[in-house]
DNA sequence: CGCTGTCTTGATCACTATCAAACCGAGTGG
DNA sequence: CCACTCGGTTTGATAGTGATCAAGACAGCG
């Protein structure tokens, strides 16, 4: 990764332009009070902040089309971290053209706000999903969510998709320990209901992984792209 | 915030009226495609959703200020029933002419913004406390966080506040079973740090709490009124 | 007065965490 | 080519937090 963080922030602070980051390179970091949002136009990401006591919560899976650092735009300073979890291209916005951009474009006003509604959606999920399904629920519902969200994007390839995540990351956004999470995997893999290994997820019985996890199977809304 | 003549007339067209209801009713309901939003101006009540297996979970209570209705606004159905705990004083929103207000107003569309940022926070916040907290934890972080908010609101009536919820409200916001979440308080009732009986909480130890916790004690940032 | 809803407390159970160790593939250097 | 390390996955054994079950206390209310 040639450009420290620091670099590539200097460089792109006042124009729009695309960024791309390698796997593993923190995009936005917590704490800081960044200039710049981004929307994802490819590779995949991970959303998560951290408890003094150093235990970690991933807050979402970052996809194509998400929109990020609307929270450093808006509020004091970031209260999350996003971090590449493959090479990921950016498309970089500068903060203070948000708004010149609301003011002449209302309707982007709008697709904002059904970003952010639709963010919120998610969030109060994946929060039912922690405080009350089971592990084997929680884990089917998580696996469902990321079928259809790389369905809709056209990320499966062939039966699989690729899938950069760790078993800890699944573990830390569902609230379970990495153990537990590892055995909920293996019951589901030994089932053929759905498989995760070397980073290539297929699901072969979306039905009942969706019924396991109580989701669903229609394809999410279609997004504005900002 | 000063706004300008045409903002405040335009303000004004946008708003329909008032709405007053009692403890216990539902405001708005999961499944329904609502046409209205709220600004509530007084009184407490609940968010919540519901799983299949009839599972629930509260996702945030509801404190003068805030918006609620707009995921109703902006997607197909609403995804999470709002009811009141305490009889609530609403101010009554046509959806329809919310785009017609961010179209002449585009300075309250960085308002509306901010409020779905800040609401996507907390639930982030909420979502940690739940993945990651102990029940002692997770309970004094509630307890800090209602506290807070009740003070920045001046809802706080001597060295105690109102809060009109159950028991069984704050375990199914936390993922906690009644039973549990009980016992909780009771060791904090014992120990002296906050109590919360007949409807009434009162903090005596907030630092405590808060330390428990593992949340600041700083006042929220000022909200804009929509 | 009995009924109902909420809070409270004690006993028991199980889901999931924690601990520990082995495994496996990919590098890396001798 | 082998020994070694390193990050991640897998598996088994044990422990514990918090769930579940059960029953009583208490207040409000028809």
């Amino acid at each position: 990764m040639g450009m420290s963080d620091d670099e590539v922030r200097q460089t792109q602070r006042f124009k729009v332009g695309e960024l791309t980051v390698e796997a593993g390179t923190p995009i936005l970091t917590e704490g800081a009070h960044s200039a710049q949002l981004f929307t994802v136009l490819s590779g995949l990401g991970l959303r998560y902040s951290t408890l003094e006591n150093g235990r970690r919560q991933v807050l979402s899976f970052v996809f194509p089309g998400d929109l990020i650092g609307l929270q450093g735009a808006v509020m004091a300073e970031m209260t999350h971290t996003v971090e590449a979890r493959s090479r990921m291209r950016l498309c970089v916005f500068d903060r203070a053209a948000l708004w010149n951009f609301l003011k002449h474009a209302p309707s982007r006003a709008y697709d904002l706000t059904w970003i952010a509604a639709t963010e919120e959606h998610f969030l109060g999920e994946a929060l039912t999903t922690v405080g009350q399904r089971t592990a084997e629920e929680a884990v089917a519902w998580a696996l469902v969510k990321v079928w259809k969200r790389a369905r809709a994007l056209l990320l499966i390839d062939g039966s699989a998709m690729n899938l950069p995540f760790k078993q800890q990351d699944l573990a830390d956004a569902l609230g379970l320990s990495l153990v537990h999470t590892n055995k909920t995997l293996a019951k589901f893999r030994e089932r053929q209901i759905a498989t995760w290994r070397d980073g290539q997820l297929s699901v072969t019985d979306l039905d009942t992984l969706a019924a396991i996890g109580m989701v669903g199977t229609d394809d999410p809304p279609p997004r504005p792209l900002l």
